[in-house]
DNA sequence: GTCGACCGGAAG
DNA sequence: CATCGCTTCCGGTCGAC
């Protein structure tokens, strides 16, 4: 099994670690030793055990009910590992603990510290539930309020400090407060409910092409959910008809979630600053803010979806979002319009019982696009039934209908859309304009492609175009997720590398053990996508702790493997972050993504399904007989590193193959460790600096026109040359571009590191390449740009990390190794006191 | 012609 | 004090092969 294992790593590590420690590793590994006796005595009686925590290491700080004692048996018994020393920091996964002084709380900022229920309800729930629900550095404990009903959810002295990215719990507790999130999540939960409960129902035909679609959703939900339930204490005379009403967080560049039609009167809009809409009401009329509702928000849309999956008149409920919903119906509803219209009347009526209050409007015809423009005429608190088919139905009235809407009423024309018709017809102002002046797609797709042309035509004769049809017709894979990712773009501001490091440790974190576990998937592709802070847009944007105007950079990678390891996803991110030229003070968003997902039991090896354990297979193949086949992701001594381990080298470290090997190189890795760490300790302020300056520069230049042309330029010439060659030829890459800028450098470093991972795989590097490289590096050093040599070092470290995995044993593996930590890393510090002097800019500007 | 990276747009 | 600017998918462009 692999404890056996485990104990032998401990005492690799105790023998080889010297000095004060190896008390403390002595303790522990008996302490391990223990633990596995204790296990094994319980399963030798019968008694259930499991593998629940395995790879979690789990410290308990001060007194906690159920108290150590029981904590330890909880967790030795569920494959955890149980810390009875915070001896070093990183060592535990995970902190018990039921209390905070304020002076641990500093001390265990980064740690996940949740109370003990976490334990119990993990073993209950035979699971790994969130931790953050548990965490119990997230606030001041919750004053149980004494009013149940309201939805305030100030407490008195639960006062927030100011937004902090860096706080462990940041994520979680900005998406608390997004309401863009929650459309997000809502809107992916019931599409995936849909999935699952209609997974064997058959799809509707297209040959029976046409349908009654009832497009049905909340009038400003948001607005009617937050005043039904507002403190009735605080705005005892609110009228909602009357009264101009918003849903918001703040005061002034705050954005509204929902307004009531009160406040439409006016102007007012959805998404709309509070500050802006508070100028366009008269003078004497204020209006009212009211806080985000979330919870009643979900028990309005249970009951709403409940209403209309209990009506047996429709073929389908598809999930639109939290608030709105299209209903399929036989076409021949249409032909009896008093029942449509009763079924119509009789659902408003129940949800708006069933909800106390919260109205819905609904359109109906025989298109989803007709459904939704007669939606938009029976709002607010109707409904609207456009027949476009009938007799009856005579042509003013259907050029009433198509007058009554705004260009940018048609689904799928949005801000950029609505511009470009303009531009082209600018007499165009109603849909009904738009019908008239183009009759014929052409000319429609020569301005908005040929996708969007066709679409909009289509719609303005009443027709769905293939694509939003498929929504009826193959829902399934509509509503099937292709993709994962997260976005924040609101509250970042970082000081450093390390405070980004730990920031992508979360997010991968998250990612992961949220999103990849929900839905059961790896992933074998990562999209970054980070936004600067333009140069010349104010750092402090007008939206407080916004992104303001930015630049975005995207890069994107493909995993060998699918994985779901958080480790290795951890690191990919933190070298693609290295890849992109953002300076972590500029940095104000950052998107992750997720692309190819796999779904988890589709992996062809079981075993393979975490890439870390494919690894640790080779890796002690050949030092210790191991008869398992159940390798453990994590060792007992090196607990999984994610979040805590800022040395790349560590991981690659625990890799070795001999065990003789491994003893050399550990004695000599410790040494590079603490030298490394030192060397980074000291420079890093100083190096930072200067890379920052020098890509202002680099934007400064990249700004003008002419840069951009001669960019695409060298891109084309670029082109016509192959890797291969540049390494193989005479003219080196390395050889030109000595004097040369730094927007260079970032081509040079992805090459660098294509031919690294190439290499690697290999060999290692041909002689020849090598001695450029080397060329070029000691000429960065000579000219004043070390840390141009510590980026492509790093680069290369963390690159060794990250294939350390498959082709830690490979020759070009060692290779590169040596070179990194005998000529690299040497070569840095020959000439560390380049950092401590000012040093001017020798960069060429030749515009 | 096809593929993939990247980007913009729309939706709630 | 401020404030919580997400997430998914489609379609287009451009460059590589």
């Amino acid at each position: 099994m692999s404890s056996t294992k485990n104990s032998k790593d401990n005492t690799t590590a105790a023998t080889t670690t010297p000095g004060r420690y190896s008390y403390f590793y002595n303790k522990k590994i008996k302490q391990a030793e223990q633990d596995i006796q204790f296990r094994k005595q319980y399963e030798t009686i019968g008694k259930q055990t499991s593998q629940l925590l395995k790879g979690l290491t789990i410290y308990v700080n001060g007194h906690t009910i159920p108290g150590r004692l029981q904590i330890h048996d909880m967790v030795v018994l569920n494959g955890g590992r149980f810390l009875h020393h915070l001896s070093s920091k990183g060592s535990a996964t995970h902190i018990i603990a039921s209390s905070l002084p304020p002076k641990k709380r500093i001390e265990f900022k980064n740690y996940k510290v949740i109370n003990p229920q976490w334990l119990v309800d993990c073993i209950k729930q035979q699971k790994i539930v969130p931790w953050q629900e548990y965490s119990i550095l997230k606030s001041n404990i919750e004053q149980p309020s004494i009013l149940k009903t309201s939805s305030v959810v100030t407490t008195p002295g639960n006062k927030t400090g100011p937004p902090d990215c860096n706080d462990p719990n940041f994520l979680v507790d900005y998406f608390k407060h997004s309401r863009l999130h929650h459309l997000s999540e809502w809107k992916a939960s019931l599409r995936q409910k849909f999935v699952e409960s209609y997974r064997d129902i058959q799809p509707l035909t297209h040959s029976d092409s046409s349908y009654t679609i009832l497009h049905i959703d909340f009038d400003c939900f948001f607005a009617t959910v937050a005043y039904l339930f507002r403190d009735k204490r605080k705005t005892p005379t609110l009228d909602f008809d009357k009264d101009p009403i918003a849903v918001c967080h703040g005061v002034k560049n705050s954005d509204i979630a929902s307004c009531n039609y009160a406040a439409r009167k006016f102007g007012l809009k959805n998404g709309m600053w509070v500050g802006t809409a508070e100028k366009m009401l008269p003078n004497d009329i204020k209006l009212t803010t009211l806080p985000y509702d979330f919870e009643h928000i979900e028990k309005g849309s249970k009951v709403f979806y409940s209403v209309l999956q209990g009506i047996e008149q429709f073929y389908c409920v598809l999930p639109v979002s939290i608030d709105e919903a299209i209903c399929v119906m036989a076409k021949d509803a249409m032909e009896n319009k008093q029942t449509l219209l009763q079924l119509c009347n009789a659902l408003r009526q129940r949800i708006k019982h069933e909800t106390s209050g919260c109205v819905v409007s609904v359109g109906v015809s025989d298109s989803l696009v007709l459904a939704r423009l007669a939606l938009r005429t029976a709002k607010p608190n109707g409904v609207f039934l456009f027949d476009n088919n009938s007799e009856s139905q005579d042509s003013t009235d259907v050029n009433q209908f198509w007058s009554s809407f705004k260009l940018d009423d048609l689904p799928g024309v949005g801000r950029s859309t609505l511009k470009k018709i303009r531009d082209k017809y600018p007499k165009v102002k109603t849909l009904h304009d738009l019908r008239q002046s183009c009759q014929n797609v052409a000319s429609l797709q020569s301005v908005l492609g040929n996708k969007l042309g066709e679409k909009v035509c289509l719609a303005l004769r009443g027709k769905d175009d293939d694509e939003s049809a498929r929504i009826i017709y193959d829902p399934i894979n509509v509503f099937q997720r292709k993709s994962i990712s997260i976005d924040i773009n609101w509250g970042i501001r970082f000081k450093d590398m390390v405070e980004i490091d730990r920031f992508l440790d979360v997010c991968s974190d998250y990612l992961v053990n949220q999103k990849l576990a929900e839905y059961n998937k790896l992933t074998s592709s990562i999209t970054l996508k980070l936004m600067q802070r333009c140069v010349d847009a104010p750092i402090d944007p007008p939206k407080y702790m916004g992104m303001g105007r930015c630049d975005p950079f995207t890069t994107s990678s493909r995993l060998g493997v699918p994985t779901n390891d958080d480790g290795i996803i951890a690191t990919e991110l933190k070298h693609m972050f290295r890849t992109l030229p953002v300076p972590p003070v500029e940095l104000r968003g950052v998107s992750i993504q997720f692309n190819r997902l796999v779904d988890a039991n589709d992996a062809v090896d079981p075993n393979a399904k975490v890439g870390l354990s494919l690894l640790f297979q080779s890796g002690h193949a050949s030092s210790t007989a191991i008869t398992t086949t159940t390798p453990p992701t994590r060792s007992i001594e090196s607990p999984h590193d994610r979040g805590e381990s800022t040395d790349p080298h560590r991981r690659y470290k625990r890799l070795k193959r001999s065990p003789v090997k491994e003893r050399q190189d550990q004695l000599e890795s410790n040494q590079r460790q603490a030298y490394q760490q030192q060397f980074f300790q000291e420079l890093p302020t100083q190096i930072r600096k200067d890379v920052q300056h020098e890509l202002e520069i680099t934007r400064k230049v990249k700004g003008s026109k002419l840069q951009r042309m001669k960019e695409k330029l060298q891109k084309r010439e670029n082109a016509i040359q192959n890797m291969n060659s540049h390494f193989m030829n005479n003219d080196s890459i390395f050889v030109p571009i000595k004097f040369q800028k730094e927007t260079n450098f970032e081509k040079i470093c992805s090459m660098v590191n294509d031919w690294v991972r190439e290499t690697i795989k290999e060999k290692g590097p041909h002689e020849r390449d090598l001695q450029f490289f080397k060329k070029y590096l000691n000429k960065l050093c000579d000219s004043d740009r070390v840390h141009l040599v510590l980026r492509l070092a790093d680069m290369v470290s963390v690159t060794l990390n990250l294939m350390s995995h498959k082709y830690g044993d490979r020759e070009g593996f060692l290779e590169w190794e040596m070179i990194l930590l005998k000529f690299i890393v040497p070569l840095m510090n020959r000439n560390r006191h380049t950092f401590q002097t000012e040093r001017k800019l020798d960069i060429e500007y030749d515009i």
